[in-house]
DNA sequence: CCGCTATCTTGGCCTGACCAATTTGGCCTG
DNA sequence: CAGGCCAAATTGGTCAGGCCAAGATAGCGG
């Protein structure tokens, strides 16, 4: 393995986010990293490049600086949510609420412009997950998920949309990539009533109800959130509490 | 200038987003491209790595592919909106539309959580944006959308998500980057009735009236949609019928 | 104590070379 | 003739060393 410059980004990335470094600090010079870590300059400046689209640092002839977070590019909440064993409950939800408020764009749109057969479409992969959600409860929690992320992804397609597009897609994939290993943890509290709510939202939908559109999704959302908030709290509980196998 | 890989950069990128290459179509290689734009490959190859970033080419060993846009990175909307003359009408809604359901999310989010004094700033900022409305009836626009910018990023920073503001951001920088020079052709059609609804806007903030809150910023997303196409379509008239002194 | 300059550092970029993975074309086998 | 297989050519990945111009800095002069 001769990548270098992924393993000095990294660690480099890791330092800055976990506030190693201030906002406004001096990084030092790719020469003396390159020094330290014993590589080339090359693989020091590569590392930096990478940096420098993060937003994190701002390289400029002089020296490189670190930036607010805040000024960081879209990719850093990835790395943010990378840098913890387990990731910050907080940003998940952040997250999550993102997601959301995209996708409830995305549902507007579709019931405005979409034809009647791609509502349809959608009405249906509805109707599958809520049998998904029914069965989950059952133990096959992956079709559940699955099914879940078809349906958004269908939605997003046919709103037309391609910028709330690429921003979900993108956002859903940090995410995933990261809460994904928690697929064990993650169980639908009350899948009755979980189901129910997608029974109104297809209604919504074929009905281009915008007004209960809005009313069911903040329930969904609501109800996603306890779930995945739950999923965090038992798997940093058992990551703090190795006594028992841990999985992996 | 020495800059060549940012040139080839920049002509990859248009040549792929005018579709001058089909997603899944291998790129020339690199050493040929070396060779086609007379440079030393390590600037082909900087100029990959750029695209790849941006997430349109994809690139291993054995040669470089072109992605399909919607796989693309957040940073295309950017770009898309550069490569023409006026940027896109359509493009620009559709980032308006997102941009619209971030302030919403982080509005809402403020409501919930924010103290009275973080909400007393915000109403004072609207405050402020009211009359800067009012006042650019009589021409002073700039300040009008300069406090439109800043009642949002007031706004998202006390919704304290941060990804939310980080993405607005970086949406707001990609729009604000193209269609700056779109402020001479910025007009508000009606002041009085967005006056009215900025007004209302700060009195749902201040009485923590999520309903109220929505439908005033159904209505000024709608007003601002209006706006700004018309802009659009003013400056792209102006452009096509290039008869009297244009701007610039 | 402040402002300016000469020098030194730093990043930007070019050149050339070698390596490993992939592709590709020809070859052999059925 | 079709399909699988192997080797050579091509492609991207990386390293190494060097030169240059733009900032940073210490020292000097006011």
């Amino acid at each position: 393995m001769t990548a270098h410059h992924h393993a000095i980004a990294n660690q480099l990335t890791r330092d800055i986010l976990s506030a190693r470094y201030q906002a406004g600090d001096r990084l030092p010079s790719e020469r003396e990293l390159a020094g330290r870590f014993d590589v080339h300059r090359g693989a020091v400046r590569e590392a930096f490049k990478a940096l420098e689209q993060l937003g994190i640092v701002e390289v400029r002839p002089g020296g490189a600086r670190v930036a607010a977070v805040e000024e960081a590019s879209f990719d850093v909440i990835g790395k943010l949510l990378e840098i913890n064993e387990v990731p910050d409950p907080g940003l998940v939800i952040q997250v999550l609420q993102v997601v959301n408020a995209l996708f409830q764009l995305a549902a507007e749109t579709a019931i405005e412009h979409a034809t009647d057969a791609e509502l349809a479409n959608i009405v249906a992969r509805a109707e599958r997950l809520r049998q998904a959600v029914l069965d989950a409860s059952r133990g096959r929690c992956e079709e559940d998920i699955v099914a879940r992320f078809e349906l958004m992804r269908a939605v997003m397609e046919v709103s037309g949309n391609l910028a709330n597009r690429i921003i979900a897609r993108g956002l859903v994939a940090q995410l995933a990539s990261r809460i994904g290993g928690l697929v064990a943890w993650y169980r639908t509290s009350d899948p009755t009533a979980y189901a129910a709510l997608i029974e109104q939202l297809a209604l919504a939908l074929q009905r281009r109800d915008r007004a209960a559109l809005r009313a069911c999704m903040d329930h969904l959302a609501q109800a996603n959130r306890d779930t995945i908030q739950r999923a965090l709290a038992l798997a940093a509980d058992a990551n703090n509490r190795p006594t028992e196998a841990t999985a992996r």
